[in-house]
DNA sequence: TGCAATAGATAGTCTGGCTATATAAACTGG
DNA sequence: CCAGTTTATATAGCCAGACTATCTATTGCA
């Protein structure tokens, strides 16, 4: 049923409408914290307290990156940092109260100044959107990416 | 219809589903391309040559940060810089064939590294889907920027 | 005990954002 | 017709977030 040209084409522009509506919302927004904040605060949300590594892996960036994005949060006090019990090389990262207050304002302003594009949305629109933003959280879920290639040394 | 409540988490959840997807592509594609870069390329295909102050507006992005991309396009010779007939200061930049045929390979890389993720999608959820890019199309239409703030000085 | 494997940090590079400012061309008013 | 303002782009300098390569410190096993 799902025609695969369609398909192709459509993720294409999905992506492409994507990259505009965060244009649009980090100037309307005004705000100076960019999606790695964000993307990263959810997936600890979501997974609960995590090592940089796992972190890294499920946010799809490599750990270096994470290790700098966690040193910028734990500076905002956004992120905690716990040793890890059972070894002294690892830490657990968990989202701070203030960090899930900052998601919350985040989302809050994201809101207002995406709601004139969308406020005059149908029933029948909102509906749609609703269901495609279920469907593209399953499809993006916490799954460990394929390591295969790696794997092969 | 619309309920804001929804709405407001609505927008955060696509926001945020969206940079995971994001990062998706960008380690199951290996490329080393930007959103920038094809941002940039799908507004000059869809609306025709422009001045780099008309393509920062519109892709909303400051004047420099696009003269910026601009010179990393025009090495790559995806696109060319006219000089402006009327007006000596400003050029005009289009997409040249390679940017083009850049921007069709990169599209068959994102629905090939994402095609796994969305397969099995029932018809019913492909036309949801479909529809929904459709109306973040519209919504994020080449309208320039509300400039409100900057003309008052 | 001693050495390979693992977790994270550090160094260095690049791109893409920003603001502030410089340069050069184009207007405009006396 | 030229002086001053406005406008279009470029330059400089900053920062975050992405990468690879490598270092350090612990772990864990033979």
């Amino acid at each position: 049923m799902t025609r695969p040209q369609d398909l192709h084409t459509l993720l294409g522009d999905l992506v492409q409408a994507n990259s505009r509506l965060v244009r649009i919302a980090a100037q309307a927004t005004g705000t100076t914290e960019s999606a790695a904040t964000w993307r990263t605060l959810g997936v600890l949300q979501q997974a609960g307290p995590l090592r940089i590594g796992e972190l890294a892996t499920l946010s799809r960036v490599a750990q270096p990156t994470m290790t700098k994005i966690v040193a910028g949060l734990a500076e905002r006090g956004w992120v905690v940092r716990i040793p890890d019990q059972s070894d002294a090389r690892a830490w657990q990262i968990d989202v701070s109260p203030e960090g899930a207050a900052a998601v919350d304002a985040w989302r809050g302003e994201l809101a207002s100044a995406l709601h004139p594009y969308f406020a005059d949305l149908t029933a029948d629109e909102f509906d749609a959107l609703r269901r495609t933003v279920r469907l593209l959280q399953e499809r993006v879920e916490l799954n460990a990416p394929d390591r295969t290639k790696e794997m092969s040394h």
